[in-house]
This record gives structure tokens, sequence and C-alpha cells, in this order.
DNA sequence: TTGTCGGCCGATCGCCGACAA
DNA sequence: TTGTCGGCGATCGGCCGACAA
């Protein structure tokens, strides 16, 4: 899954570790995701934080619902072990400023999901995310593909119109909404990537039970010595 | 799940055995429908047939497809082991023939499964399954409910109509051919219970896996001893 | 700039009798 | 008796500009 892509429908608030960063991991804020009752043993008990060293970082997106979530893999780092020192964020200066892709996201208005209807294109993203748009024909209009976390091609008929104009999505957007299966108040994530391909993604306003499988949770390594 | 209603879907080919009853278990048969290979220990390929007791006999629906099928629950029974008589067949004298449920099947036309259509009702099903219909007005209309074999109850507007005169199910048909997905081919089972309750089944033209899951073909007690 | 609405047009759904197998 | 067909009316999907927030 495209890191780009990710981060775009994760939100700014999201921030990742990098490999072979230094992590606190918090057992008992793990056991708070979990549905049921997590009985530590006396050991992690006493450790409510673990040193733990990141040596793997997947970007995932659930198959059906396309919530991003990542599987971040840790080993225990021991009190007398020795390592080289590291950065703990994901380093932002491998991208200037310039090559930075632009991404836009807008919650879906009662209008946008209505079944039927269209989607209102907020100027913003159509002229700065959007494939240039040729004003020249009257009612400008183009097809519009963007690519979901999966990878799959979704087509949108782009046009440009009414009084005062504005930019819809028309043909294919519904679609769309029935397959994402989405409502008003999630939010859709339009994203340019560095190489000018057309991304798009979704954000869920109703909080589920959140990326992935829950027997997914483990820790890599024997944490136990 | 109505035993009746389990019966009539499973068609009459298929007889099952009652508690108690001693029927041959043989391992190479049920193997077969495994999708994969299954390794006998010695001491199994030398007993191609075990006589066994059957000590529970359920009936069950898959919960997606409605597919009937059973779980029996059997028990090697040692060669020196003694036990009383009993029926292997289920006793067909406990219902005389006049409180028998009486029940229809019919294989789906392409017409019948069309979306949009109706379903065209045999006259033999209707006049004596089918809730009696009052030929007084013009046409003669009802709604018809019917339980399937979850105990969900389907409606479906039953008219008698066109020239020549002929029963049909309507409104509420296109839904219930949509819900359970049936295609040309397929058939129907309408049943009336003892206690005068119609219920409708539902039989699959093609093979697919066969009822309930493979992981649950075990069976009961220790065969080696 | 953009969210919502009513209008409207075309596609589809689904009920109907005709007709023939 | 009943399977299939074409007709056709009702409903729905979906594109449109008007209008106002």
């Amino acid at each position: 899954l495209d890191s780009q892509l990710w981060h775009a429908c994760a939100g700014g608030m999201v921030q990742m570790p990098s490999v072979n960063a230094r992590v606190y991991y918090f057992p008992q804020g793990q056991a708070e995701h979990s549905a049921t009752n997590v009985d530590f043993p006396a050991s992690l008990r006493a450790n409510p934080a673990i040193l733990c060293r990141v040596i793997n970082v997947k970007y995932m997106a659930d198959t059906e619902t396309d919530e991003v979530y990542s599987r971040i893999r840790l080993v225990p780092i021991k009190p007398n072990e020795v390592f080289e020192d590291c950065n703990n964020e994901e380093s932002e200066n491998n991208t200037s400023a310039t090559e930075k892709p632009v991404s836009f996201a807008k919650t879906l208005t009662q209008s946008d999901a209505n079944n039927g209807g269209g989607f209102s294109v907020p100027r913003y993203c159509a002229e700065t995310i959007f494939p240039r748009l040729d004003y020249s024909t009257d009612p400008p209009v183009q097809t519009v593909l963007a690519k979901d976390v999966h990878g799959e091609v979704w087509k949108f008929r782009h046009i440009y119109r009414g009084t005062p104009r504005r930019h819809l999505l028309t043909t294919g957007w519904s679609t769309f909404v029935n397959q994402k299966k989405l409502v008003a108040g999630d939010s859709i994530v339009f994203l340019r990537s560095l190489n000018g391909e057309l991304c798009v993604g979704v954000r869920r306003s109703t909080r589920s039970t959140g990326g992935g499988d829950s027997s997914a949770w483990h820790l890599t390594g024997q944490q136990q010595q």
C-alpha cells in the first residue's frame, strides 16, 4: 500500500515511527483495544511501558472497509543492550516541499451521499488535484480515473456546470458510494501522488472495530527471559 | 429446524436413521467428501465399515444457502457389546396417512427466476397447499405468508388471473428470489405443516460444497481401544 | 463557493393478458 | 395446464439549473 495514500487517509494527526526507532510499548493501552479482558502475567503488570525497537512497519488497509491501519513489529530491548541511535519519527527532509503529494479531504454531505445524487467537488480540490479540465468546451467535461488503496481503479464523470458554475462528479459516483458503503459524515480523500496518479481513499466517521483482525495482536520475540 | 420441512427440502430419496439405530460407518465414503486427502491409520484402513450406534440426529440448514444437512453423532459398538434391538429407519407409523404433511416441489423455470417476473404456481400446489382462495372476488387475490427453514416469514401476493386462469405469485416473489439467490433450475418447496402453517424451502441444483462446515466432521467417542 | 431542492427524462421493475406448447 | 412473450404503467435513478446560505 502506497505510504502517501495511507497517510492521507489516516490524517495529519497520525505519525508513524520508522524502522529501528526506539518506542515504548504500553501493554495496557493495547489491551484496552481488545473486546475481552486481558489477564497479564505479574511481570508485565509491573512494567507499564516496555522499551522496544521497531523492526518492521507495514501499511495496510482493511479489505472490506478500506480503513487504514498498520502492523508494527517490535522487539523488546534488554536493559543492558546497546544499539545505534536513530530517528523516532519518519524523516521528513527526504522530500522537499515542492514534491510533497497534495491531498484533499472532504466530509460527505447529505447531498453527496444521497442515492441518485452526485458529488460536489470543492473548487480547490478540482483545480489543484484533479487532472486539468479543458474549459474551452461547453460544458467542460472529462473522465477522471482514481485508484483506491487496493489498486482498484474507479471512473468518474467530472463536469463543470450550473449557475453559478461548480465542479461535480456525476456518472460513476453513486456506484462508488454504494460499493464503499459511504454515508453522510464519512470523508473522502483525493490525492495526487508524486508520479501524477490520482488516488482516492475513504475515512469512516463511525468508529468501527478498527483496522485489522484482533487476532493479529502479537509481539515479536520473547518478552519473558 | 422442523423435521417435516427438512425432509421436504431433502427430498424423498433421503431416509434418516433414528436414535439408537445401528448403522455402518464407512470412513472411506466420508473421506471422499473431503477436499483434501485423508490419511487413515492402518487400523482404520483395515476396517472399511464400522458398526456404530446413532446417539443423536440433528436437522440443520445452512445459514446462507438454506441447504439442509444433518449432524449424526455415532459411537462405535464394541464387538462383544450387547445392546437392545431398535428400528434403523424413522418409524413411519407414528403419523397416519391423513395427517402426513403435504408438500410440493417445483423446479424454477426461466420465467420464474427472471427478474421482474412472478412465479407460476402449479394448480395442485395452489389448491392443496396454499390457504384456500376466495374465488368470489374478481380477480381472486390473497396475501400468503410462508416460513423458511430459519423461521423467517416471507410475504407473497397470490393472484388467480389471466386467460386461461392460472395461479401466480407476484409482489414479494422477486425479493424472495434475490435474497435466496435462486436461479432457473433450482427448486422451491412448499409445505403445509401439521399445525396448518405454510412453509417454504429451497433446493439448489448446482452442487455446492454441501451442507455444513467440513471442520464439523468428527466422530464421538474413542474408536481405538 | 457550495448544499439542497424540485423538475424532468430515460431505464428498469414488475403486473398484465395473449398465445402456444 | 403453464411457460414465454410483448405491452405498458409505475417507480426509481440520476442529471440538470435555480436558489440561497
